[in-house]
DNA sequence: TCTGGGGTCCTAGGACCC
DNA sequence: TCTGGGGTCCTAGGACCC
């Protein structure tokens, strides 16, 4: 890993596709270009709100999250398409193999935006030839504009692709930093959201350069060690690396679903719970994981929102032992009040290879304490299937 | 007329142990 | 007639991002 990090400077890219999933809508249906479009749930299910829209549209000033009525009121020839998220994730996947083509060092963030560390393709060209190529790329071959940022770091690549939209490319220079970003609010940093940019503005905190020159003492004592390293990135400095293996392991898995009308009826609920288990059990199934931790989360009518979790001894993933863990935590919790949504997440992720490593230690040997040998081998099989079972007669044999 | 769904990371506080 | 000071693990909640 060292010598792919020598001590002389970075070149690194920041890839944003421009309003993702309104321009795949538009690259399927070009008929749908140059007009305000707006991706969005159903208003009659509560699910009204807008994922993203179109340039076009945000000229009337529709923006994210806005719910889908005032969207309207805004802009009442919005065309309104619910997302489609299949043809997003094949979208996102065709865009991260063009960018494969220039350097192996591609760390996908989201959906839609990734890293590339391109220090070592000069063959390739300048950062700035290639970070058109790029675009010419993805624009030619997907019909999918972005925005590219170049810059010595991860922070300032990412802060540089947002300041040109859509289709623009912008070059952030450790030097250009006191011009170009400590005027901005602090809120416009990646990292800060509104509850922080309150707290600092109550410190006398209003622009990233105000952040950049803070005191470290301050800082510590109302935002922690976040908030110093906020103060470094203000600064220029993050030494994160491009890793093409960060995404690969997810830490949690979990689905929720607002619900269309409040529900009191217990098992009404219980039945959401049910096809959330399922859908939860499918997924990980696909990620090859099982978990160790189940939690809940429970909002209520008046949006008040509650988690409750546990740890489980025996990884699991069949649905009908999250449903169990899910139903037990939701009646222990539960009083009765009107339910908004409701989710659940397995936390603790095990690769289901290594999960019999798991059992070897736990399940397996405290059976074994308390029942015959064959019983608790029984358990584990009607449990964990055949494939534990061998590994659980190689534990014999010793 | 309200405010989705998928995540990650951090922290405070309690339990427990030495 | 007073109750230290670590450390770790766990849970719940909050902030943030796309």
């Amino acid at each position: 890993m060292k010598e792919l990090y020598p001590k002389k400077g970075r070149v690194i890219l920041h890839v944003d596709m421009n309003s993702f999933f309104a321009s795949v809508e538009m690259a399927y249906d070009p008929s749908l270009k140059d007009k305000p479009l707006a991706i969005a749930g159903d208003e009659e299910a509560r699910k009204g709100i807008v994922v993203t829209c179109s340039y076009e549209a945000r000229k009337y000033g529709v923006k994210t999250t806005m719910p889908l009525w005032e969207a309207k009121k805004l802009c009442p020839h919005l065309i309104i398409k619910r997302p489609n998220f299949e043809r997003y994730r094949n979208a996102s996947m065709a865009l991260f193999e063009i960018l494969r083509r220039y350097s192996e060092l591609v760390e996908p963030v989201s959906i839609d935006e990734g890293y590339i560390d391109i220090t070592e393709c000069y063959e390739l060209g300048s950062p700035i030839e290639i970070a058109n190529d790029i675009q010419q790329s993805l624009l030619n071959q997907l019909d999918l504009p972005c925005s590219i940022g170049i810059a010595p770091n991860k922070f300032l690549a990412k802060m540089a692709s947002d300041m040109k939209k859509p289709l623009g490319i912008t070059v952030l220079r450790k030097r250009d930093i006191a011009e170009v970003i400590w005027p901005l609010p602090t809120v416009e940093m990646h990292g800060i959201g509104n509850k922080t940019g309150e707290k600092l503005a109550t410190l006398h905190i209003h622009s990233i350069g105000d952040l950049a020159k803070a005191s470290d003492f301050v800082l510590k004592a109302h935002l922690g060690i976040r908030g110093l390293q906020l103060k470094e990135r203000a600064n220029g400095i993050d030494t994160r690396h491009v890793d093409p293996d960060a995404a690969e392991e997810n830490k949690s898995v979990g689905n929720s679903v607002t619900l269309p009308k409040d529900i009191s009826n217990q098992s009404k609920l219980l039945e959401i719970l049910e096809s959330l288990s399922e859908s939860v059990s499918t997924r990980l199934k696909k990620k090859g994981y099982v978990t160790k931790n189940i939690s809940i989360t429970i909002r209520y009518y008046n949006r008040k929102t509650i988690s409750r979790g546990k740890k489980i001894i025996n990884p699991i993933v069949e649905s009908k032992d999250i449903y169990q863990a899910a139903k037990s935590l939701f009646l222990n919790n539960w009083k009765g009040d009107p339910v908004r949504l409701l989710g659940i997440t397995g936390q603790d992720l095990i690769n289901e290879d290594h999960a019999y490593e798991q059992l070897d230690l736990f399940s397996y040997e405290k059976a074994a304490q308390k029942e015959p040998l064959y019983k608790a081998i029984d358990k584990i099989k009607s449990k964990y299937g055949k494939s534990i079972l061998q590994k659980g007669s190689d534990l014999q044999k010793k």
